[in-house]
DNA sequence: TTCAAATCTTTCATCCGATGAAGTAACTCT
DNA sequence: AGAGTTACTTCATCGGATGAAAGATTTGAA
Protein backbone atom coordinates (compact mmCIF):
# COMPACT_ATOMS: atom_id res chain seq x y z
CA UNK A 1 0.00 0.00 0.00
CA UNK A 2 3.30 2.27 0.96
CA UNK A 3 3.00 3.19 -2.76
CA UNK A 4 -0.26 4.45 -4.34
CA UNK A 5 -1.36 1.30 -6.27
CA UNK A 6 -5.29 1.57 -6.79
CA UNK A 7 -5.65 2.68 -9.71
CA UNK A 8 -9.39 3.12 -10.54
CA UNK A 9 -10.99 -0.40 -8.88
CA UNK A 10 -11.89 -1.60 -12.85
CA UNK A 11 -10.24 -2.17 -15.79
CA UNK A 12 -7.40 -0.97 -14.99
CA UNK A 13 -6.66 -2.76 -12.07
CA UNK A 14 -7.82 -5.58 -12.81
CA UNK A 15 -5.10 -5.42 -16.37
CA UNK A 16 -1.99 -4.20 -13.52
CA UNK A 17 -3.44 -7.38 -12.05
CA UNK A 18 -2.53 -9.85 -14.65
CA UNK A 19 0.58 -8.16 -15.91
CA UNK A 20 2.21 -8.03 -12.23
CA UNK A 21 0.86 -11.66 -11.92
CA UNK A 22 2.20 -12.66 -14.85
CA UNK A 23 5.33 -10.99 -14.42
CA UNK A 24 5.88 -12.35 -10.86
CA UNK A 25 5.42 -15.51 -12.03
CA UNK A 26 7.96 -15.45 -14.65
CA UNK A 27 9.87 -14.17 -12.06
CA UNK A 28 10.34 -16.48 -9.84
CA UNK A 29 10.55 -19.25 -12.21
CA UNK A 30 13.57 -17.56 -13.69
CA UNK A 31 15.29 -17.54 -10.47
CA UNK A 32 14.43 -21.66 -10.37
CA UNK A 33 15.53 -22.62 -13.69
CA UNK A 34 17.71 -19.66 -14.52
CA UNK A 35 18.71 -21.64 -17.78
CA UNK A 36 15.17 -21.70 -19.52
CA UNK A 37 13.55 -18.78 -20.92
CA UNK A 38 9.59 -17.54 -20.21
CA UNK A 39 8.59 -19.24 -23.86
CA UNK A 40 10.96 -21.80 -23.12
CA UNK A 41 9.09 -22.68 -19.55
CA UNK A 42 5.58 -22.64 -21.71
CA UNK A 43 6.73 -24.60 -24.10
CA UNK A 44 8.01 -27.77 -21.97
CA UNK A 45 4.82 -27.36 -20.12
CA UNK A 46 3.09 -28.05 -23.21
CA UNK A 47 5.43 -31.16 -24.48
CA UNK A 48 3.29 -33.09 -21.94
CA UNK A 49 2.61 -35.54 -25.01
CA UNK A 50 4.59 -35.30 -28.47
CA UNK A 51 3.30 -32.08 -30.67
CA UNK A 52 3.58 -30.84 -34.51
CA UNK A 53 5.17 -28.01 -34.56
CA UNK A 54 2.61 -26.29 -36.15
CA UNK A 55 -0.07 -27.00 -33.05
CA UNK A 56 2.65 -25.89 -31.14
CA UNK A 57 2.76 -22.39 -32.48
CA UNK A 58 -0.81 -22.25 -32.72
CA UNK A 59 -1.01 -23.04 -29.19
CA UNK A 60 1.14 -20.62 -28.25
CA UNK A 61 0.22 -17.69 -30.61
CA UNK A 62 3.41 -17.28 -32.41
CA UNK A 63 4.70 -17.97 -35.85
CA UNK A 64 5.87 -21.24 -37.59
CA UNK A 65 9.80 -19.37 -37.94
CA UNK A 66 9.65 -18.30 -33.58
CA UNK A 67 9.20 -22.42 -33.14
CA UNK A 68 11.81 -23.56 -35.15
CA UNK A 69 13.75 -20.49 -33.40
CA UNK A 70 12.58 -22.64 -29.66
CA UNK A 71 12.38 -26.14 -30.72
CA UNK A 72 16.25 -25.45 -32.39
CA UNK A 73 17.17 -24.48 -28.58
CA UNK A 74 15.75 -27.09 -26.50
CA UNK A 75 17.38 -29.53 -28.99
CA UNK A 76 20.58 -28.53 -28.86
CA UNK A 77 20.52 -28.80 -25.30
CA UNK A 78 18.78 -32.11 -25.76
CA UNK A 79 15.88 -31.51 -23.67
CA UNK A 80 13.91 -32.52 -27.06
CA UNK A 81 13.88 -34.32 -30.46
CA UNK A 82 12.52 -34.06 -33.92
CA UNK A 83 11.16 -37.06 -35.37
CA UNK A 84 9.26 -37.16 -38.91
CA UNK A 85 5.47 -37.90 -38.54
CA UNK A 86 5.20 -41.32 -40.65
CA UNK A 87 1.64 -40.26 -41.39
CA UNK A 88 2.74 -37.01 -42.99
CA UNK A 89 6.30 -36.29 -43.79
CA UNK A 90 6.60 -32.33 -43.75
CA UNK A 91 5.82 -32.50 -40.20
CA UNK A 92 8.01 -32.65 -37.13
CA UNK A 93 6.90 -34.25 -34.13
CA UNK A 94 9.02 -32.77 -30.80
CA UNK A 95 8.73 -35.35 -28.01
CA UNK A 96 10.93 -34.13 -24.53
CA UNK A 97 13.90 -36.88 -24.04
CA UNK A 98 14.70 -38.81 -21.13
CA UNK A 99 16.28 -35.84 -20.01
CA UNK A 100 14.01 -33.43 -21.29
CA UNK A 101 11.49 -35.44 -19.33
CA UNK A 102 12.97 -34.87 -15.73
CA UNK A 103 13.78 -31.26 -16.83
CA UNK A 104 10.03 -31.04 -17.36
CA UNK A 105 9.12 -32.85 -13.68
CA UNK A 106 11.22 -30.15 -12.00
CA UNK A 107 10.13 -27.21 -13.86
CA UNK A 108 6.32 -28.26 -12.85
CA UNK A 109 6.98 -28.31 -9.44
CA UNK A 110 8.89 -25.03 -9.52
CA UNK A 111 5.83 -23.87 -11.27
CA UNK A 112 3.96 -25.00 -8.62
CA UNK A 113 5.55 -23.55 -6.58
CA UNK A 114 6.78 -19.91 -7.64
CA UNK A 115 2.86 -19.79 -7.78
CA UNK A 116 2.19 -20.33 -3.99
CA UNK A 117 4.78 -17.91 -3.45
CA UNK A 118 4.04 -15.55 -5.85
CA UNK A 119 0.28 -15.48 -4.89
CA UNK A 120 0.40 -16.09 -1.50
CA UNK A 121 -3.01 -17.39 -1.18
CA UNK A 122 -3.91 -20.15 1.24
CA UNK A 123 -4.66 -23.85 -0.50
CA UNK A 124 -8.73 -22.79 -1.02
CA UNK A 125 -8.70 -19.30 -2.43
CA UNK A 126 -5.76 -21.15 -4.84
CA UNK A 127 -8.09 -23.46 -5.88
CA UNK A 128 -11.08 -21.19 -6.63
CA UNK A 129 -8.77 -18.98 -8.68
CA UNK A 130 -7.44 -22.05 -10.22
CA UNK A 131 -11.33 -22.83 -11.19
CA UNK A 132 -11.98 -19.68 -12.47
CA UNK A 133 -8.79 -19.74 -14.49
CA UNK A 134 -9.85 -22.69 -16.08
CA UNK A 135 -13.10 -21.23 -17.23
CA UNK A 136 -11.51 -18.41 -18.35
CA UNK A 137 -9.18 -20.46 -20.41
CA UNK A 138 -12.00 -22.72 -21.94
CA UNK A 139 -13.83 -19.57 -22.97
CA UNK A 140 -10.40 -17.76 -24.56
CA UNK A 141 -9.98 -21.41 -26.49
CA UNK A 142 -13.64 -21.65 -27.49
CA UNK A 143 -14.02 -18.23 -28.40
CA UNK A 144 -11.04 -18.53 -30.88
CA UNK A 145 -7.74 -16.16 -30.43
CA UNK A 146 -8.78 -12.78 -32.22
CA UNK A 147 -4.93 -13.45 -33.54
CA UNK A 148 -4.68 -13.02 -36.41
CA UNK A 149 -7.30 -14.02 -38.42
CA UNK A 150 -4.85 -15.01 -41.46
CA UNK A 151 -7.80 -14.28 -44.24
CA UNK B 1 -11.14 -28.16 -25.67
CA UNK B 2 -10.52 -29.72 -29.29
CA UNK B 3 -7.25 -29.15 -29.23
CA UNK B 4 -5.79 -31.15 -26.19
CA UNK B 5 -4.79 -28.64 -23.45
CA UNK B 6 -4.98 -30.15 -20.24
CA UNK B 7 -1.96 -30.82 -19.00
CA UNK B 8 -1.42 -31.57 -15.57
CA UNK B 9 -3.86 -29.73 -13.44
CA UNK B 10 -1.42 -28.22 -11.30
CA UNK B 11 1.54 -25.80 -12.11
CA UNK B 12 1.73 -26.08 -15.38
CA UNK B 13 -2.13 -25.25 -16.18
CA UNK B 14 -2.13 -22.09 -13.77
CA UNK B 15 0.80 -21.06 -15.84
CA UNK B 16 -0.71 -21.38 -18.70
CA UNK B 17 -4.08 -19.81 -17.91
CA UNK B 18 -2.07 -16.76 -16.61
CA UNK B 19 -0.30 -16.15 -20.09
CA UNK B 20 -2.88 -17.23 -22.26
CA UNK B 21 -4.91 -14.65 -19.79
CA UNK B 22 -1.94 -11.91 -20.10
CA UNK B 23 -1.83 -12.20 -24.19
CA UNK B 24 -5.71 -12.31 -24.89
CA UNK B 25 -5.91 -8.66 -22.52
CA UNK B 26 -3.80 -7.51 -24.57
CA UNK B 27 -4.48 -8.90 -27.92
CA UNK B 28 -7.81 -7.48 -27.23
CA UNK B 29 -6.63 -4.12 -25.98
CA UNK B 30 -4.39 -3.76 -29.52
CA UNK B 31 -7.61 -4.02 -31.26
CA UNK B 32 -9.38 -1.27 -29.67
CA UNK B 33 -5.86 1.06 -29.00
CA UNK B 34 -3.78 0.00 -32.10
CA UNK B 35 -1.21 3.10 -31.52
CA UNK B 36 -0.62 2.32 -28.22
CA UNK B 37 1.51 -0.56 -27.41
CA UNK B 38 1.41 -2.84 -24.78
CA UNK B 39 3.56 -1.02 -21.92
CA UNK B 40 2.17 1.87 -23.26
CA UNK B 41 -0.98 0.53 -22.06
CA UNK B 42 -0.11 -0.06 -18.58
CA UNK B 43 1.97 3.28 -18.65
CA UNK B 44 -0.97 5.44 -18.99
CA UNK B 45 -2.94 3.31 -16.55
CA UNK B 46 -0.65 4.10 -13.76
CA UNK B 47 -0.95 7.94 -14.90
CA UNK B 48 -3.89 8.33 -12.78
CA UNK B 49 -2.09 11.16 -10.90
CA UNK B 50 1.14 12.72 -11.94
CA UNK B 51 4.16 10.57 -11.07
CA UNK B 52 7.89 10.68 -10.84
CA UNK B 53 9.84 8.65 -13.82
CA UNK B 54 11.77 7.00 -11.30
CA UNK B 55 8.42 5.69 -9.25
CA UNK B 56 7.41 4.82 -12.54
CA UNK B 57 10.37 2.16 -13.35
CA UNK B 58 10.23 0.83 -9.88
CA UNK B 59 6.19 -0.27 -10.39
CA UNK B 60 6.09 -1.28 -14.08
CA UNK B 61 9.88 -3.19 -13.13
CA UNK B 62 12.15 -1.37 -15.66
CA UNK B 63 14.93 0.34 -15.84
CA UNK B 64 15.04 3.88 -15.84
CA UNK B 65 16.13 4.40 -19.43
CA UNK B 66 13.37 2.15 -20.42
CA UNK B 67 10.89 4.94 -18.76
CA UNK B 68 12.65 7.96 -20.56
CA UNK B 69 11.77 5.84 -24.09
CA UNK B 70 8.26 5.03 -23.00
CA UNK B 71 7.64 8.58 -21.82
CA UNK B 72 9.92 10.20 -24.97
CA UNK B 73 6.99 8.82 -27.46
CA UNK B 74 3.60 9.31 -25.14
CA UNK B 75 5.29 13.18 -25.28
CA UNK B 76 5.75 12.95 -28.75
CA UNK B 77 2.31 12.39 -29.37
CA UNK B 78 1.14 14.91 -27.00
CA UNK B 79 -0.35 12.27 -24.60
CA UNK B 80 1.85 13.37 -21.71
CA UNK B 81 3.98 16.25 -20.56
CA UNK B 82 7.15 16.51 -18.54
CA UNK B 83 6.89 18.96 -15.76
CA UNK B 84 10.15 19.52 -13.10
CA UNK B 85 9.05 18.86 -9.73
CA UNK B 86 9.50 22.01 -7.78
CA UNK B 87 10.53 19.98 -5.03
CA UNK B 88 13.73 18.23 -6.55
CA UNK B 89 14.62 19.75 -9.59
CA UNK B 90 16.35 16.47 -10.20
CA UNK B 91 13.18 14.29 -11.10
CA UNK B 92 10.50 14.85 -13.34
CA UNK B 93 7.00 14.72 -12.84
CA UNK B 94 5.04 12.87 -15.86
CA UNK B 95 1.60 14.16 -15.99
CA UNK B 96 -1.38 13.73 -18.47
CA UNK B 97 -2.37 16.34 -20.71
CA UNK B 98 -6.10 17.28 -21.70
CA UNK B 99 -6.04 14.60 -24.47
CA UNK B 100 -3.61 12.51 -22.69
CA UNK B 101 -6.64 12.02 -20.03
CA UNK B 102 -9.18 11.63 -22.43
CA UNK B 103 -7.33 8.49 -24.21
CA UNK B 104 -6.82 7.59 -20.67
CA UNK B 105 -10.30 7.15 -19.58
CA UNK B 106 -11.27 5.70 -23.29
CA UNK B 107 -8.33 3.37 -22.46
CA UNK B 108 -10.03 2.07 -19.29
CA UNK B 109 -13.25 1.45 -20.95
CA UNK B 110 -11.53 -0.64 -23.54
CA UNK B 111 -9.99 -2.37 -21.03
CA UNK B 112 -12.93 -3.68 -18.81
CA UNK B 113 -14.60 -4.47 -22.20
CA UNK B 114 -11.74 -6.37 -22.99
CA UNK B 115 -11.78 -8.59 -19.69
CA UNK B 116 -15.49 -9.16 -19.80
CA UNK B 117 -14.94 -10.24 -23.75
CA UNK B 118 -11.52 -12.55 -22.82
CA UNK B 119 -12.60 -13.83 -20.15
CA UNK B 120 -16.57 -14.49 -20.48
CA UNK B 121 -17.41 -14.73 -16.74
CA UNK B 122 -20.89 -13.74 -15.57
CA UNK B 123 -20.55 -10.08 -13.28
CA UNK B 124 -20.71 -12.19 -10.12
CA UNK B 125 -17.58 -14.32 -10.64
CA UNK B 126 -15.94 -11.28 -12.45
CA UNK B 127 -16.10 -10.15 -8.99
CA UNK B 128 -14.95 -12.80 -7.06
CA UNK B 129 -11.89 -13.05 -9.51
CA UNK B 130 -11.04 -9.63 -9.53
CA UNK B 131 -10.87 -9.34 -5.49
CA UNK B 132 -8.70 -12.56 -5.69
CA UNK B 133 -6.50 -10.72 -8.20
CA UNK B 134 -6.42 -7.57 -6.08
CA UNK B 135 -5.12 -9.40 -2.65
CA UNK B 136 -2.73 -11.61 -4.97
CA UNK B 137 -1.57 -7.94 -6.51
CA UNK B 138 -1.60 -6.82 -2.02
CA UNK B 139 0.87 -9.66 -1.89
CA UNK B 140 2.95 -9.70 -4.18
CA UNK B 141 3.77 -6.00 -3.64
CA UNK B 142 4.23 -6.72 -0.08
CA UNK B 143 6.12 -9.53 -0.69
CA UNK B 144 8.59 -7.06 -2.86
CA UNK B 145 9.00 -8.31 -6.04
CA UNK B 146 12.10 -10.83 -5.85
CA UNK B 147 13.37 -8.72 -9.06
CA UNK B 148 16.72 -6.72 -8.70
CA UNK B 149 18.26 -7.65 -5.26
CA UNK B 150 20.71 -5.23 -6.73
CA UNK B 151 23.43 -6.62 -4.13
C1' DT C 1 -1.15 -40.42 -63.86
C1' DT C 2 0.29 -35.89 -63.74
C1' DC C 3 0.64 -31.41 -62.49
C1' DA C 4 -0.90 -27.29 -59.94
C1' DA C 5 -2.12 -25.67 -55.51
C1' DA C 6 -1.92 -26.08 -50.66
C1' DT C 7 0.52 -27.34 -46.33
C1' DC C 8 4.54 -27.80 -43.07
C1' DT C 9 8.82 -26.26 -41.82
C1' DT C 10 13.25 -23.70 -42.35
C1' DT C 11 16.27 -19.78 -43.47
C1' DC C 12 17.50 -15.23 -43.21
C1' DA C 13 17.19 -10.29 -43.09
C1' DT C 14 15.12 -7.11 -40.20
C1' DC C 15 12.82 -4.78 -36.50
C1' DC C 16 11.45 -3.38 -31.90
C1' DG C 17 11.77 -3.26 -27.04
C1' DA C 18 14.67 -3.76 -23.28
C1' DT C 19 19.31 -3.60 -21.28
C1' DG C 20 23.41 -1.60 -19.16
C1' DA C 21 27.28 1.52 -19.05
C1' DA C 22 28.55 6.12 -19.09
C1' DG C 23 27.27 10.99 -18.83
C1' DT C 24 24.91 15.30 -16.88
C1' DA C 25 22.51 17.77 -13.47
C1' DA C 26 20.86 18.41 -8.87
C1' DC C 27 20.63 17.21 -4.11
C1' DT C 28 22.67 15.78 0.69
C1' DC C 29 25.89 15.44 4.12
C1' DT C 30 29.93 16.80 6.49
C1' DA D 1 33.06 23.86 -0.56
C1' DG D 2 33.64 19.19 -1.98
C1' DA D 3 32.55 14.10 -1.96
C1' DG D 4 29.21 11.05 -2.62
C1' DT D 5 24.51 9.91 -3.87
C1' DT D 6 20.29 10.23 -6.60
C1' DA D 7 17.45 11.20 -10.92
C1' DC D 8 17.18 11.03 -15.49
C1' DT D 9 19.24 10.75 -20.42
C1' DT D 10 22.06 9.00 -24.19
C1' DC D 11 23.63 5.52 -26.93
C1' DA D 12 25.47 1.12 -28.33
C1' DT D 13 23.94 -3.39 -28.16
C1' DC D 14 21.29 -7.65 -27.70
C1' DG D 15 17.64 -11.04 -27.89
C1' DG D 16 13.23 -12.42 -29.25
C1' DA D 17 9.85 -12.05 -32.63
C1' DT D 18 8.45 -11.01 -37.39
C1' DG D 19 7.63 -11.78 -42.31
C1' DA D 20 9.07 -12.94 -46.93
C1' DA D 21 10.93 -16.46 -49.66
C1' DA D 22 12.28 -21.15 -50.47
C1' DG D 23 12.39 -26.40 -49.95
C1' DA D 24 9.92 -30.64 -49.18
C1' DT D 25 5.73 -33.23 -49.16
C1' DT D 26 0.91 -33.99 -49.63
C1' DT D 27 -3.71 -33.16 -51.74
C1' DG D 28 -6.87 -32.45 -55.31
C1' DA D 29 -8.33 -31.84 -60.03
C1' DA D 30 -8.02 -32.90 -64.84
Amino acid sequence: MSEGDEIDGGGGDMLLGVALLYWALHERLERLEPELSKQEHLFLVRLSAPRRMGDLARLMQALPSTVTALADGLEARGLIARRRDPEDRRVWLLDLTEAGRARREDMLAHADRAIREATGLPEADLDRFAALLTRIRHHIRADGLPKGLPF
